[in-house]
DNA sequence: GTGGCTGCAAAATGTTTGCACGGAT
DNA sequence: ATCCGTGCAAACATTTTGCAGCCAC
């Protein structure tokens, strides 16, 4: 299946690349509505699918609340989730590949490919909230 | 708020220990539903969230479908997610207190309070049926 | 020109909530 | 007699999908 270069796809990849954080679909949607209307979520939700898959943006499984978020950065490290309000953070922590070969001989018949870690918290943000 | 026992969350704790595997909120409410079909699956949300809150069951959060998962099995654990069907399975590797250790320096104003640490791969009943 | 991509709306999925009633305390 | 828990249906949130037309190749 050959892939086209569209307005659309660049405008979602250029939108996950500027967004400080880690955009939900829906953010990078908002984002890119905002001066180009006439675009669709779904179309968005298409793109962010497309361009995890060839490696070009990041993927945060969805955690906690179910929604997932993308990540300007493709390699794979770990995240911090805030239990009060559903943001992603990097934490800088590097993917550990002795937890997979610790893991390995324990699994009953299930073939690891990979882990993924990730903390739970509270964010900055709202820890000042607090106060 | 004071706590009431009813039957309805009695057989909601019932299901989730005599389930083999970790199911979903679906999984256990058609458990009970085959020899109690008037139960509500409304109900059985509400049990389940309040039985993981008071620890007598675990919680897997959603990962990949976002489906929720529980667990007869109430201490923090590892768990292993089929990227195929969505299975969840037990990977006997302990918490690792030393991981909030080692990141808790790193992070930026992010206050870690616990970690959850997921094992992709293929589950045992997919690989077979590859074959 | 072909067929992948788009926009739109509807559907699917998993979960939560408003409300009146019934049952546990 | 309280008032929490229940059942039901509707609402919700996120994501996917069917379809006709369009546009990149």
């Amino acid at each position: 299946m050959e892939r086209r270069n569209t307005m659309q796809k660049a405008l979602t990849y250029e939108a996950v690349m500027s967004y400080p954080g880690h955009p939900s679909a829906d953010d990078v949607y908002r984002v890119i509505s905002a001066e180009h209307s006439s675009i669709s979520k779904a179309t968005v939700y298409r793109n962010l699918a497309l361009l995890s898959e060839e490696g070009r943006i990041g993927k945060v499984e969805s955690f906690g609340n179910g929604e997932v978020h993308y990540d300007h950065r493709a390699e794979k490290h770990c995240h911090g989730y805030c239990t009060k309000c559903g943001r992603v953070v990097d934490i800088d922590l590097s993917y550990d590949n002795e937890l997979v070969v610790k893991a390995s001989p324990m699994e009953d018949g299930f073939a690891i490919t990979s882990h993924e870690l990730i903390f739970e918290g509270i964010c900055k943000e709202c820890r000042e909230k607090e106060n």
